[in-house]
DNA sequence: ACCACGATCGTCT
DNA sequence: GACGATCGTGGTA
């Protein structure tokens, strides 16, 4: 194995102190971490391996930009370690991981996720329909993974790191399912955030994080990546 | 009250 | 590659 993705013990929630960090610093680390979502049909674990930085009231692709502090959001400048979801486009809706200090909002959105087992893929797959074909249908995509995880606005504000949650997350490692592959798909790639034209000059800063070669990506952009590991 | 728009996706050409 | 779906949100009046 190159590298382990965190210096947290393998196959626990992730502590209180992974968030206490910038979304820009928690961004790549949250790569290869294992989000859990419980449902009514069953428990569903997935490997996050696509993430963007959206961080602080300077970032003029963050909805907190300029400060902004709304009903919408609020969660977002609370302590790091809580869920921001949200509806966009009237009919997805779109996972953030809340990093930082209270009053300081920073998030990462979480962008695309692959299933760990065979029994978490058919659970995906019966959430998704008859839409997910290739693993980037399934849950490639900020709208479809929420979709394949069977996310939505009334998970808003959960506590990611409570072993009581719905949703939440896990160190990489659990013994029983390696985090990563051992071929080298395990490399970070840094590249430009995907359908933020309205940021401005912040719409070219390389704030998104997948794993090279990896399937579920959403989207890859070979002429602007680059190797942060 | 009104209105423009979006951290997306699926379909069609 | 282009376009429409669909509605909550935030800015403006």
């Amino acid at each position: 194995m190159k590298s382990m993705p965190s210096n947290f013990s393998a196959g626990g929630l992730l502590p209180l102190s992974f968030y206490a960090v910038s979304a820009l610093k928690a961004a790549p680390r949250l790569l290869g971490q294992t989000l859990v979502r419980e449902t009514e049909e069953g428990e569903i674990r997935c490997r996050i391996v696509e993430t963007e930085s959206y961080g602080g009231v300077e970032d003029k692709g963050s909805h907190a930009y300029g400060g902004r502090r709304t009903a919408r959001t609020e969660i977002m400048f609370g302590e790091g370690g809580a869920a921001y979801i949200y509806l966009i486009y009237g009919m997805y809706h779109c996972l953030n991981v809340v990093t930082g200090p209270q009053d300081d909002p920073q998030a990462v959105l979480i962008r695309a996720v692959e299933p760990l087992t065979p029994g978490d893929e058919d659970l995906m797959r019966a959430y998704r329909g008859s839409l997910a074909r290739r693993p980037m249908d399934l849950s490639g995509g900020p709208g479809k993974l929420c979709r394949a995880l069977n996310i939505d606005k009334s998970l808003n504000g959960v506590l990611l790191h409570s072993g009581d949650s719905p949703l939440r997350l896990e160190a990489a490692g659990t013994p029983a399912e390696p985090p990563a592959r051992d071929d080298g798909s395990d490399i970070i790639l840094a590249a430009p955030r995907i359908n933020i034209a309205y940021a401005a000059e912040y719409a070219e800063v390389p704030w998104r994080f997948y794993y090279q070669d990896n399937p579920y990506v959403s989207v890859v952009d070979k002429n602007r990546a680059f190797l942060i590991n």
